[in-house]
DNA sequence: AACCTGACGACGC
DNA sequence: GGCGTCGCCAGGT
C-alpha cells in the first residue's frame, strides 16, 4: 500500500485519551526519516474523517502550527481537551503522562 | 531532471 | 531548556 494509507491505518489506532508523535508514527511503521511525510499526510485528512488526526502532535508535545491550517490547530487543541488531555503554560503536553505506548511494543504483537 | 516546499526531528550551543 | 542549523524525503512545479 501506499505511505500516506499506511499514516491512516495507524494513526487510527491511537487510542482516546493519548497522543502519538510524528516520528513515532513514522517509527512505528519502519519508516525513520518520514516524520515529515506523516505532518503532509495528515494535513489531507477530511476534518469529519474518522481518522482522529488530532491525537498527533510533534516530538515536543506541543500542536504543530501553520498558517496553512487555516484554525484546524485550534480545533486540534479543543478535540484533545475534550478527550481530558491537558496543556501546560506553553502549550505543551506531557507526553509521559498523555504520550501513546503501544501494547504490542512489550508483547511483540502487531495490529 | 532540477529545484522548492514543508502539521518534523536530532543535535549543538 | 530555548533557539538556530542542518538533514530528511515525498510531492508538486
Amino acid at each position: 500500500m501506499n505511505l500516506r494509507h499506511d499514516i491512516y491505518e495507524l494513526v487510527q489506532h491511537i487510542p482516546l485519551g493519548y497522543v502519538a508523535t510524528y516520528g513515532q508514527i513514522a517509527h512505528l511503521l519502519g519508516l525513520p526519516h518520514h516524520a515529515r511525510q506523516v505532518g503532509y499526510a495528515l494535513y489531507q485528512v477530511d476534518l469529519d474523517s474518522e481518522i482522529p488526526w488530532h491525537r498527533v502532535v510533534n516530538a515536543q508535545g506541543k500542536i504543530s502550527t501553520s498558517p496553512q491550517r487555516h484554525g484546524t490547530d485550534e480545533q486540534q487543541r479543543w478535540r484533545l481537551e475534550a478527550e481530558g488531555i491537558e496543556f501546560d503554560r506553553q502549550g505543551k503536553i506531557d507526553l509521559r503522562r498523555f504520550g501513546w505506548r503501544p501494547a504490542w511494543l512489550q508483547t511483540s504483537e502487531k495490529p
